[in-house]
DNA sequence: GTTAATGCAAAGCATTTGCACACGT
DNA sequence: ACGTGTGCAAATGCTTTGCATTAAC
């Protein structure tokens, strides 16, 4: 397992610390290691690369583990999950180029087409070796139906 | 199962029609039947809820030609498939709001921080209902890797 | 000492595959 | 007739769950 820089580390490991001591969540080694394994690469790691990242390091941990402490982190917002929202694929008979409203209660995905977000070009070198084809914004949030229900605002 | 819009039909069914032809497709029951679904609604349905739609109109239907026919609907590209890229959750120790650079060959994920892309207002009356609470732009391409043996671009 | 977290094995879904039969060309 | 497409059932892969053990507070 790669090691994180230690600014990086620091900061996440402190903020990590807070969070947990605020939800009342215990400081596990496993919790530690899958942090500092997740954090040490940018390139957003499968449940299983996390696992073959700790698993020499961390004997004995189990993969059902990695896939708890990884929820864990999203759900006190110290990680994100990217793709995948409901494990379910779905299909749009439109393919011009528009965007998605996703409700992140009831999983639903409506369509958004806005022409003012339909040329954006990213101004950064990291998509220089990128060959960019397409693109498309997914705006999170609470549908009409799920802003009732919803008590907070994560 | 909803009828769509005389005017819709005709144009998916005539599109359709040219592009099986284009690829040497059947122009089956089952295909025509399952872009019918598709195209009646727009909020992006998942497999289950196209076969659900389906199964009494086109009786004996199976599920699994369900599926085959929505990935053949998007590789002759009448269809697109979002979320859900390789069935599989990724996790991301980055909160900050960034974007993403995704390769639609190997499914690697890299971070884009780009700040003249993150202050997007979508400008439609679509968006009235709906309580944004953030948002992300994937955008999807060939990283540098799969650039070289790429021959096609869809 | 309590309560929460982990590991294991089994279960649960979504999706894919192999193969025989049926259908479109 | 030929080759593709479909249906079925089984297999696969990712993820979740129940329960006993272990560790954190």
């Amino acid at each position: 397992m790669k090691k994180i820089e230690p600014n990086t580390r620091e900061l996440k490991t402190r903020e990590f610390e807070a969070v947990c001591r605020k939800n009342g969540l215990a400081l596990t080694i496993q919790r530690r290691t899958i942090l500092e394994a997740l954090a040490s690469r940018s390139d957003h790691p499968t449940v299983d690369q996390v696992y073959e990242d700790i698993k020499d390091y961390l004997k004995g941990v189990s993969r059902t583990t990695v896939y708890r402490v990884l929820e864990t982190f999203v759900s006190i917002g110290i990680a994100r999950k990217i793709s995948n929202p409901e494990s379910k694929a779905r299909f749009d008979a439109d393919t011009k180029r528009h965007h998605h409203l996703t409700c992140i209660k009831c999983g639903k995905v409506l369509d958004l087409h806005d022409p003012t977000l339909d040329n954006l070009v990213p101004d950064t070198e990291a998509v220089r070796e990128f060959d960019i084809l397409d693109y498309s914004i997914t705006f999170n949030g609470l549908c009409s139906c799920c802003q009732e229900t919803a008590h907070y605002r994560p």
